[in-house]
DNA sequence: TATAGAATGCAACTTTGTTGCAAAATACTT
DNA sequence: AAGTATTTTGCAACAAAGTTGCATTCTATA
């Protein structure tokens, strides 16, 4: 029990970091969402934040999200099937102030899950003369690890 | 006025080679939402489409884009924005039976078109061991050729 | 701790997408 | 070419997703 609130405690205290670092202020449910993405092992859609933070108004968990976009907390995730898929961006992406968030993402067919694979960099490509590039994605469909199992 | 008839006729014919092709009946719905692609120099969201053939129901429009995409015809297009685009299968897509659509996707934060960048494919990468590839997209945000002059 | 400013919750609304079913159109048979 | 089986369409009703204005509550700060 101690040591719940303890571990609790940390996250607190790492999510009121995260929020006065992109001067926000400290509210219960801002912390609720941050913690929600901060245990997630997967980017995470709009319903499933509904679902876990239920205490909360829709309008809210709207307004909590787009903030969070509009500060570079989070990022949003292209995904084939056109669901909006929400996930944390790395440290550095944040304290950097801009969004590079240059992994590879994986969806999988089976459970449903979008991951990020952190530790697959989107190769470089060369665009057509004229045209210039802000962002590149790369999402990959398929089978993740754990349904092959 | 005979060879806007003409011209005509030669995409009614294609509309109806592609709808044969693919084993669908052929109806002026079908056959107006081909035309509608094959005249978009971009990919087209389902309002889009839904302004550009008002004469028919919002709810065919959706049943006729979901039997176009099931078919193979046309493809959905992930984007940042999480806006659903559509957009037609090359020919050879088509033919082959199955769905391969390798190149790479740009999204202009300007005008906000997608465009399909024929000529640039996707470039392979490794998945980490236990993963399973079906299907890749990579899609580019930016400013565009055309916005850019 | 008082207060200005920001965030939240509620209600009402718009947009987007889905489903069942009767009517209409298409394809097929003869 | 006409009749019939099958498919497609439009309508209505609904469900889900997202937005906006405003009064209330909460947070930061002096």
């Amino acid at each position: 029990m101690i040591f719940l609130n303890s571990l609790q405690n940390k996250m607190g205290a790492q999510t009121e970091l995260i929020l006065k670092t992109s001067s926000l202020s400290i509210t219960s449910s801002r912390k609720k969402i941050l913690e929600i993405f901060l245990s997630a092992s997967t980017a995470l859609a709009h319903q499933d934040i509904e679902k876990l933070a239920e205490q909360y108004d829709r309008v809210t968990i709207y307004r909590t999200l787009q903030t969070f976009l509009d500060r570079g907390i989070i990022h949003t995730i292209p995904t084939t099937d056109n669901t909006i898929k929400y996930a944390l961006c790395s440290d550095d992406c944040i304290t950097s102030g801009h969004h590079h968030d240059n992994h590879v993402h994986f969806l999988c067919d089976q459970c449903g899950r979008t991951l990020c694979l952190d530790d697959v960099s989107i190769p470089a490509i060369t665009l057509p003369k004229g045209y210039s590039m802000k962002e590149i994605n790369m999402v990959v469909n398929g089978i993740c690890k754990t349904c092959m199992e």
